[in-house]
DNA sequence: CGGGCGAGGATTGTATAAAGTTTCGCCTGT
DNA sequence: ACAGGCGAAACTTTATACAATCCTCGCCCG
């Protein structure tokens, strides 16, 4: 942004306490460890990190407009619960901007890029190796933000980080079960792709990968009982 | 989102004390009364709406949050001032974003809608003939956010409300001043490609407007005097 | 007379306390 | 036995007080 000398409420700048809560919350969701719905207490959460109500509030205050977590008031910050509407709306958005920004990344494809995003291919491929799920979902969204940071376009990357959050919670919600390894072998057909500078094939490959991940979601309303009840009664 | 029967903090319920703080700075930007650049006291602006402290703060941190105020830590808020890499960017998301909202805007086009964008062609041109610039450039922008709240697409949506705001300080700061009247003229072909539900029209209008407006900016670091001193110097 | 230094004032960051709202258990009345 | 209402506890919201930081301005020294 304008200021790229100043540390800005959303720069990695761990020393900063309410950085720590955010990334700290965010990483749970990211890592299926935080369920959609779960309620995020003020003090609960404060106990955790150490810190006052004050430094939790804001934390939660900016997950909020990530869409990550809905605050309701006088009730308390809960986990978000993304809706079938809501997922369309995200993959579609990502189905936009990620061809986009796959173009952004191989302009700025150096060796040493390539190299990072190589590095993380084989980061994924031991999570899953060894089995471990939490890391392999994290990991998997992780790879899409790597390749935004590549891009340069800040704000695309900042409207990715928003979409892959939410795109976790939806994963959690609407995945079907029978699906098995996920698309870590697209990821590298992507990076191939953009080490080749080949824009064509990267764009197509990172958009079937898109429409994979969603023609694997089963968007059909959950809990049918009170989300009923919900949209029908409620204001 | 998940909430539709919640007022959320992005919600316009004009009850919210922080909202009314949030809307009053936002439109106060909106229609260039407040220049990049400004410092926004907590005490002044909690004096202005008669609100402590503690509500200007989350105000102004949502602020922060879409992009229209930077806060320096231990500094205070100020009206962000973007730089022409900045312009590029919010201009490239616009372009890839606002076509794909025509798109929608056209499948939910009805009689209702299409009499709507037509109220508000007439008001734009109301205001450019009174020669009411500030009322013609929050107008201007109205027009976009309107034709996405058509959309019904509420990531794009938010998206867009954040680069529109991030617009208007763009023009303020890199308008050329020698073009006269902006594109009301063009937001009347646009909506006239809806209500044919011409899909293709429609978005080439939208993209050439996006483009005639960016091609009269002039993209150049503006103060090159403390502004060179401050990028060569700064941190 | 210019520049460094330091105290004072102002402003932001953080914590804590007061106020308001919701929720849940319990108790009463039918 | 059960529905409905009352009340206390827990939590969020808001305001205020305190601490830390930065900026300004005047003073002193070179």
């Amino acid at each position: 942004m304008a200021a790229k000398t100043r540390p800005k409420s959303d720069a990695p700048d761990a020393s900063d306490r309410v950085s720590r809560i955010r990334e700290g919350v965010t990483a749970a969701i990211l890592e299926h460890r935080l369920l959609p719905g779960t309620k995020l207490g003020e003090d609960e959460i404060g106990d955790i990190y150490g810190a006052s109500r004050t430094l939790v509030r804001t934390a939660l205050q900016q997950l909020a407009h990530e869409g990550i977590v809905n605050i309701e008031k006088n009730r308390g910050a809960f986990v978000a619960r993304p809706t079938p509407a809501d997922a369309r709306e995200v993959f579609e958005a990502r189905r936009l901007i990620e061809p986009a920004i796959v173009d952004h990344a191989i302009d700025a494809a150096s060796p040493a890029w390539i190299n990072r995003l190589q590095r993380h291919l084989t980061e994924e491929r031991e999570a899953e190796l060894r089995g471990d799920a939490r890391a392999s979902v994290r990991l998997s969204g992780e790879f899409h933000r790597l390749v935004a940071e590549m891009s340069g376009h800040s704000i695309y990357l900042g409207f990715l980080k928003e979409l892959i959050a939410r795109s976790s919670l939806i994963i959690l919600l609407y995945r079907r079960h029978d699906t098995p390894a996920c698309g870590t072998d697209h990821h590298a057909g992507i990076v191939e792709a953009i080490g080749r500078r080949d824009g064509e094939a990267a764009r197509a490959l990172m958009l079937s990968h898109l429409q994979e991940i969603e023609a694997e979601l089963f968007l059909k309303e959950l809990d049918a009982a009170d989300r009923r009840l919900a949209d029908v009664l409620g204001a």
